[in-house]
DNA sequence: ATATTTGCAAACGTTTTGCATAGTG
DNA sequence: CACTATGCAAAACGTTTGCAAATAT
């Protein structure tokens, strides 16, 4: 497990390892897939934990400031999870369902051409793929 | 200008064409990027209509739902667009500034193969460049 | 011991809804 | 006239914040 990385990188910066900071990279590193504040909550639950959902934001901001982990706005709603392998998304425009695509890493060459005509820093980008899944259409 | 295209289209659906979803539909058009709630008020106001927000909110619903703008979501807000020349976006994750960008028809490969490797129907994709601008860097 | 993290309650901004009224075809 | 669109007020929803208490180092 590299959690351990994400621990030391925590604790270079003055962060403490709680149990509910803990469980959380644990939980977002094993999904390796777009979580929501509700779906954490609900794996927390299942461990007994039931931190406070005012303390799952605060953790999801911190780990999104320390670039651990990522965020995607999918309909209102935030999304996170841990960059491991560069992936992409499937979404089901009817019931919502996010499946995850790897479609290579076709963009690394775009991103250099943007940053260069725009004079940008680009630091990631996030392609999603919308339509309707195998039982909605 | 083919916004009679989409009068017609909205007419055929049993739809009215109204002085604000008139004026909505062509702000869309001759602005052709991304616009918020807000940003369509206040072009609204500048041109003495004082529609309430709900009515914007409906009428962006209307046409999401009759494939006559797309949504996208960026940072926990709906912005709008009328799907003209395809395109996609840079956004400064500090100043917000969404900037159009063009990369070309990249994608369509990706979509067919996706559409057959998972059984779906996909109907658009968006993809966001994040970055640091110019000014913000 | 001290700084970070947490729970709680309240605030915030965006979006949705119910219902009565106005406007379009 | 019949049906769609609108205004208004209130609610819903995800997210953020202030403060006091708990916890990690």
């Amino acid at each position: 497990m590299d959690t351990d990385i994400i621990y030391k990188n925590i604790r270079l910066r003055g962060g403490r390892i709680t149990k509910i900071r803990k469980k959380i990279i644990q939980i977002l590193s094993e999904m390796n897939c777009l979580l929501s504040h509700t779906d954490i909550l609900k794996r927390l639950h299942k461990l007994k934990l039931y931190p406070n959902r005012s303390t799952i934001f605060r953790e999801l901001l911190f780990l999104t400031k320390n670039s651990i982990v990522m965020k995607s706005t999918i309909s209102n709603t935030d999304y996170f999870e841990i960059p491991q392998d560069h992936h992409h998304h499937l979404i089901c425009l009817k019931c919502h369902t996010i499946t995850t695509v790897d479609i290579g890493n076709h963009l690394q060459n775009q991103e250099k051409k943007l940053a260069k005509q725009f004079n940008y820093t680009i630091t990631n980008h996030s392609l999603e793929f919308y339509g309707y899944c195998h039982y909605c259409q």
